[in-house]
DNA sequence: GTGGTACCAGACCGGTCGGTCAAGAAAAAT
DNA sequence: ATTTTTCTTGACCGACCGGTCTGGTACCAC
């Protein structure tokens, strides 16, 4: 699912072009990567706030190669916002169940250890690089919000997904009682969520590390036995 | 410092134009109505995503009055932003320190109670309301973000106000014994801001009432002892 | 070679952007 | 009536927007 579904029509396989009398000349530029220029782009600046001008200028390809390529510029933003997806899930699975979580001193993980690990990742990007704002999906929502509803649509979705993702790691929290008796997995995993996109605005707001920090720690304070 | 900020060369006394020869014909229009629905629709659009066109027709009123009174599009922004701050913090300030709280049981109120009632306000504005996204400041932070220091620090300044107002809260609450032993009033005041600003965007993407009851259910939980 | 494809550069399109300017009408003072 | 100021309408500006089109070139298979 994550490759080629930007290219609808061109799927590249060499024998498609075996009965034909001549070949294509090859692509000179990787798809991929240039997604993921573009990518960066939309994060910075969001959607409106990124010409066409400048997408061509950083995903270093031609005006014309971007059409044949990704359709217009709203295409091209959602095929973003899928790689966006499938990459930012796919990270947050692999944090949110790995078995051993810390790179110096490796040591059985506990659902509850993974959470704040997840979380000091995120932080952890956050501030290192600030002006993106912590969150491709929240940026958009908050940009796109109810104008484009197919778009809001791809947001809510996502949030729904990274909400599943922390639900499965409270819940195996649960199981092995880590949790403070009465909780409850699911209306934990939207609090997270909330937590978690809560600080993508104060941190595009210019909040410092310090307050940042405290933010983090009283929100996931709630998982505390 | 909230009336007059729109218009710094025009003060209009009556008295000013005494030793003139002639009087200058009254404005027509409402500057602070206008403002207001200026306010709207950036709330609504953001700030690129309205055009002057847009703000023409919503404030009904010329294009050359619109220069004349509040300047060029940027000053325009600002100014709405002081005044949705002024409007906003004087809100809050009023919820957050009623002495009586529910309209029809005048009771007693609580500091605890008061911080529930100001979010119970907030989350049905949200709902009602569903397209302006809850708060033109946590938009506005994401949208423009580091782009413009000046705007930026207007954001930042606002949300600490919003801290500062609800800490002032939390520690009248702290010394009745409201909150659960070892609580930190501005730890909790910040958790209490993210908390509020996260429901922003997750509203905006849609997210069911059901869910945001719930992120705010378990977000207030860290205030109950 | 020829044919067919994908590459690039850049001109070009209508439309909209934020912002300015000009001209005339309206009001209130002398 | 005159003066002075602000109002409204609408034309106008250069710049940029997203998007299309053309021409020339590089590549590959036959």
């Amino acid at each position: 699912m994550v490759q080629n579904f930007y290219a609808q029509e061109r799927p590249r396989p060499r024998a498609y072009y075996q009965h034909l009398q001549a070949m294509p000349r090859i692509k000179e530029f990787e798809p991929e990567e240039a997604l993921d220029r573009a990518l960066d782009l939309f994060w910075r600046r969001g959607y409106e706030g990124t010409s066409l001008r400048d997408l061509l200028e950083h995903m270093e390809i031609s005006r014309q190669s971007l059409y044949d390529t990704f359709g217009d510029k709203r295409s091209l933003f959602l095929k973003v916002l899928a790689r966006y997806e499938a990459l930012a899930v796919e990270g947050m699975l692999d944090t949110l169940t790995r078995t051993n979580w810390s790179r110096p001193i490796e040591r059985p993980l506990t659902a509850l250890v993974a959470i704040r690990g997840f979380f000091e990742l995120f932080l952890a990007e956050v501030v290192l690089d600030r002006d993106r704002g912590s969150c491709l999906m929240a940026n958009t929502a908050i940009e796109v919000g109810p104008a484009d509803p197919e778009i809001q649509g791809v947001v809510r979705a996502y949030f729904v997904r990274v909400e599943d993702a922390l639900h499965a790691a409270l819940a195996r929290a649960h199981e092995a009682g880590e949790l403070p008796a009465g909780s409850e997995p699911r209306g934990l995993a939207r609090h997270l969520v909330n937590t978690l996109y809560g600080l993508g605005v104060m941190s595009r707001s210019g909040a410092s590390r310090a307050a940042l920090r405290q933010m983090l720690d009283v929100g996931l304070s709630v998982l505390a036995r």
